[in-house]
Parts: structure tokens; C-alpha cells; sequence
DNA sequence: GATAATTAATACGCAAGCTAATTATATTCC
DNA sequence: GGAATATAATTAGCTTGCGTATTAATTATC
């Protein structure tokens, strides 16, 4: 399939939902979905942070974060505390309940790449990684670059008169 | 970073809903979603399909298709009839007010994959692409594969034992 | 020191994706 | 022919993600 091909775009759609569909099912006996998951990754790594702080290496909304970070605490996963100096943060910590699980998401990712990359030469899976590297920061510019989009209407017009 | 990392895992979502976000951006003036979009693209290929026909080729729930259809309804696109020979199905029709939107669709998504692989030779491009729809079969085999995986807490329970 | 602007979190609503259960129709198998 | 099975679509409910508006608290400005 030519890369320019419209059918190309979906590829990429189609990839991350059946990852998280795979991921949802090895997550789901222990009471997890994936973005739940992926919350716990960056209190893993940092504990303690802010929602906001969480939003931001997520790229994800405050909003967002919020709604995950209520069902990791109904689950006794993580905890909410309101920050001593402003009164207007909560920091998010992990629960002692939550420490086991930090393996078992490494695990299951391990496995979940594994199926990813069956059948492909650890060359050919790290240049994909680094080109999707690369699609992600190329994607983030044109987020942020205030949509330089054209019209797409306007861009049809712009033909027919030529 | 290395492909085996656990955050290459992400990198993978970020890419899908970053591009959703710009395809969105896009399609907003025509009152189109970037999923209704892909419905709509459906039907250009082949039109009259069933509902199940379509679910079935976007690799999605008949729920979902359900839902997109209604809305792609509301907004006159497309109408639903049910078939003259079972009455169970519905055959959805483009109308002829969704006409016009295949060219602004193929225009969206060729500004879309501009900005995809912007600072990519032709060759990394498509060798990327191609490499994505292997990964894509993978998944689908995985999916389809009745969850081959091992339970990940026996795993690590086993680990243990050695 | 009061007022304005900023920031953190939340409430609310829409769209999308999933599962499970329901309804209506077809098909299959005694 | 009639019961069991299968299929198409829908309904209802959950999680996620986004946008907008609101509330509470802090910081900046005059």
C-alpha cells in the first residue's frame, strides 16, 4: 500500500486501538484498563505528582486525568491529598496496594510488544520506533503551530479556478 | 529509545489520538468527525453496504457503526432503509448532500499525511508504513488468536519460583 | 489593600469504543 | 409445522477523550 494512499491513515488508528484492546484484556483480571495503567506509569515514575503535572506528560486533558485519577483512587490504587502550600492542587500518590502492580504492567507490556513486533527483525521494530518517533514530534509541531492548515475547501476552490 | 522500551508503548496512542485531533480540526467546518469521516469513506468505496458489512470493515463494534450512522443521519449524509429481502438489515445510502464531502475528505487527508511525515524521505515513509501494516496483521492475530497470552501474574508467580 | 488576571480542579455535555442484554427476523433441524 | 439456533440492529451502561464553563485559590497590578 502506497503510503499516501487515504487507506494509510487508518493504519495507524487501527494499530493503537488493538493495542488497547490487547492491553485491556491483560490488564482486566487485575482491575485495570489501559489509560488507568498508563496513569500509574507516570506516578512510577515520579510519585506524588499534580493532576496537572500527570495532564501534561500525558498530553492529556486536566479533565481527563481527572475522571482516571477518581477511578484509581475508588480502587485504592492511588490517593488525593490537597497540596499544604496551595490549596489548589491535589497531589496524587500511590497506594501501597498499588506497588505490586507496577511488574505486572511491565510484564504485560513486554508481552503486549512481543505481539507487536512478531516476525520483524530487532532492526526493522527499532527503525519503526524511531520513525514513530519522529511522526509523534512532527504531529505535536503542527498541534501546536496554531493549525497552518489551509481550508480545505478553499484549497478545492483555489483548483477548479486553475 | 529503545524499541523494547515501555514507553515506545505509548508512542504508539499518542500518534492515533494526535491524529485524530488534526484530522478533527479539519473536518470540524463540515460538521464531520474524523470516525464519521471514516463511515463515509465506507461507503464511497462501495455504497448500500449493511451495517455489519460496514463494522465489519472498519475492524469496529456494530454498536459503534450504530451510533455513527445515526449522527451521519441527523446530519443528512446518509439515510438507512431496510432491505426489501430480510427486514432484519438496514442498508445505509449516501445522499446526495455527501457527495461533495469525498473531495474535502481526500484533501484533509492528504494535508494530514503532509504533516505526518514532514522531514521524511519518500523511501523511510513507506518503509514505515509498511512495517506499521505488518504490525497491524500482528495485532489482529493476536486478537483473533483467542488471547494466547499467559496470564501475567502466573508469569511473574513463576518467575519467582526459580 | 483592593482589584484583576492566572491557575487547579471540577461539573457538564458530546462523541466514540466496548460489552452484555434485548428485540425482531431468518434459518436450521428435528 | 414447530422448536432451537443464528443473525441484524438496538438499548443501556461503562470508560475514555475533548471542549467549555464554573469555582476556589493564588499571584500580579495598580
Amino acid at each position: 500500500m502506497d503510503y499516501t494512499d487515504h487507506r494509510a491513515g487508518f493504519i495507524f488508528a487501527d494499530i493503537a486501538r488493538f493495542r488497547v484492546r490487547l492491553f485491556d484484556r491483560l490488564l482486566a483480571p487485575h482491575g485495570l484498563t489501559t489509560s488507568q495503567a498508563w496513569v500509574l506509569a507516570q506516578l512510577f515514575i515520579e510519585d506524588n505528582l499534580t493532576q496537572t503535572e500527570i495532564a501534561q506528560r500525558m498530553d492529556v486533558g486536566t479533565v481527563t486525568v481527572g475522571g482516571l485519577i477518581e477511578r484509581l483512587e475508588a480502587r485504592g490504587f492511588v490517593q488525593r491529598k490537597v497540596d499544604s502550600v496551595d490549596r489548589r492542587v491535589k497531589r496524587v500518590s500511590l497506594k501501597e496496594e498499588a506497588k505490586p502492580i507496577g511488574r505486572i504492567m511491565t510484564e504485560c507490556g513486554k508481552q503486549l510488544n512481543e505481539a507487536t513486533f512478531v516476525g520483524m527483525s530487532p532492526e526493522a521494530a527499532q527503525s519503526t520506533m524511531d520513525n514513530m518517533l519522529s511522526i509523534r514530534e512532527n504531529l505535536l509541531v503542527a498541534l501546536e503551530g496554531d493549525l497552518d492548515f489551509e481550508n480545505a475547501t478553499d484549497i478545492l476552490l483555489k483548483k477548479e479556478r486553475e
